[in-house]
DNA sequence: CGAATGATCGGCT
DNA sequence: GCCGATCATTCGA
């Protein structure tokens, strides 16, 4: 049962450098859906495959956490170079993954809101204290983080390392524009007009999305 | 040093 | 649909 799931598990190709330096974190935030979002800690390996992302754009944008260049010990990972993680604590529960993207000394990010199960899910489920798996397990950026076993340690990591821990790997699966929905991002209603940018992506027509509600599609 | 707050979730009504 | 959980981070005194 473990071991089979091992054994299936297909490698891709990482993510490199060059694409976490790009300078559009929306358009990363549209390539990342469909991607492998990849964990192998003590506890185990476990994968899952990204159908939702949420676009963070550095300094200007009044959701982010790096608004108005804002730096402090916590949001200082954001300043790295892409190709990193960002990982912090919400509502002192929640675990939240963040791919930081873009040049060294800009703080975008990208969060990822939902993975649908892909590799290990007998972990995954151990993790939740879940027994079935179930669009829950994977569905919202909390659950993303506790199902893949994120916290505030790993924030700074590099995604890039050959000794890394987390990384972020290409299946060679083609995603078309059209499959994906484009809408506002959640929770960010003391953004003003930034709250409003369709900067929230997912992968139309998968169970394994957040089902959070924002102002309108 | 103390107090308010949040890029959320799940359970209950 | 509403409400409580639960704590690091942040800011002000």
């Amino acid at each position: 049962m473990i071991l089979k799931e091992t054994e299936n598990d297909q490698a891709g190709k990482r993510l490199t450098w060059s694409f976490y330096q790009q300078d559009d974190v929306v358009e990363i935030a549209k390539e990342l859906i469909g991607k492998y979002l990849v964990t192998d800690f003590a506890a185990g390996k476990t994968v899952g495959r990204i159908v939702e992302t949420e676009a963070y754009q550095g300094p200007e944008d009044q959701a982010s956490h790096a608004f108005g260049n804002r730096y402090t010990e916590r949001t200082k990972t954001m300043y790295l170079p892409g190709g990193h993680a960002y990982v912090y604590l919400c509502y002192g529960i929640h675990q939240m993954f963040n791919v930081v993207t873009g040049k060294d000394g800009v703080p975008h990010a990208i969060l990822i809101r939902a993975i649908e199960p892909v590799f290990n899910t007998v972990l995954m489920l151990d993790r939740r204290g879940m027994k079935s798996v179930k669009p829950a397990l994977g569905a919202g950026p909390g659950n993303v983080g506790k199902s893949l076993g994120f916290n505030t340690e790993h924030s700074g990591n590099s995604l890039l390392e050959p000794t890394s821990q987390i990384w972020i790997e290409d299946r060679e699966e083609i995603i078309h524009q059209k499959q994906l929905i484009a809408s506002n991002r959640v929770g960010v209603a003391y953004a003003g007009e930034w709250a409003l940018r369709p900067w929230r992506f997912r992968l139309k027509d998968s169970p394994w999305t957040s089902k959070a509600k924002g102002l309108g599609e």
